[in-house]
DNA sequence: TATTTAATGCAACAATGTTGCAAAAATTAC
DNA sequence: GTAATTTTTGCAACATTGTTGCATTAAATA
């Protein structure tokens, strides 16, 4: 594995993760970097910073890539899987502090899960 | 809701569905009926017929929206969510016929639920 | 400092999906 | 059956998300 350089870009985008509690969508990555950097730069990083497991990536339910960022409960699970919930209301993503347990399934060999609960966060309910 | 003309158009997709026991991706159908009608028709389609229940979609991994039957287990079911596999070696994805239970998260509303499980299905494995 | 390696910008491209509008097809009313 | 209404379709244009090749720049190493 290619070690990550901490570049200017490398930081501003790992840093906008420190200072966030929720995921954060690629389509909001650009529009906060978008005159930062160019949006090829933008896609590299999250690719690389994945790749190095500093991120992790899901789908949301509406086809938009989300990304947050790896905690250490996701490196000493093998199968760690944590849910994420998103909220119908205002859209955000959050990574729930909970682990699941992954189904097995007969004749099938299962490495990893994704769990997209979808409902009403706490804050839109109140 | 309004009702759904059975048009040839979508008469032909639901067929594809009826034959088929896996997903079915967008991109596969788009390719699969690009001489039959209008991508735009296609996509619309799929829209009616999701919302009308007949068909449920979920994303992949990859980024695909996927697209597979509803069976009757899901209207029987108010938070009725069936796990979805997708294989890394031949990138199908199945609808596994089994329940699972939507755990529920404290101050949260919960109302639906996409688990998609990830790793080697049968066939690949044999 | 020179060399090597990794990261970036840019332009072009590809895939997925949406919108408005006019035309065609299917229903319903008469 | 014909006319009026409603739904569906095709088309073109557009928007968004993401990738690729290549030249350039920046960072790390020798």
């Amino acid at each position: 594995m290619a070690t990550i350089r901490k570049t200017k870009s490398v930081e501003a985008i790992l840093d906008a993760f420190e200072q966030s509690k929720v995921a954060i969508s690629t389509s909001e990555l650009l529009e906060r970097f978008y005159h930062q950097m160019n949006k090829t730069t933008i896609y590299r990083i999250l690719n690389r910073l994945e790749d190095n497991d500093q991120l992790h990536s899901f789908m949301g339910k509406d086809g938009l890539r989300w990304y947050a960022k790896s905690k250490e409960c996701t490196s000493s699970h093998p199968l760690g899987a944590h849910p994420h919930f998103q909220c119908k209301n205002c859209g955000k993503i959050e990574c729930l502090p909970v682990e699941i347990s992954i189904p097995s399934v007969p004749h099938y060999k299962v490495d990893s899960a994704e769990l997209l609960l979808i409902g009403t966060c706490k804050n839109c309910l109140s």
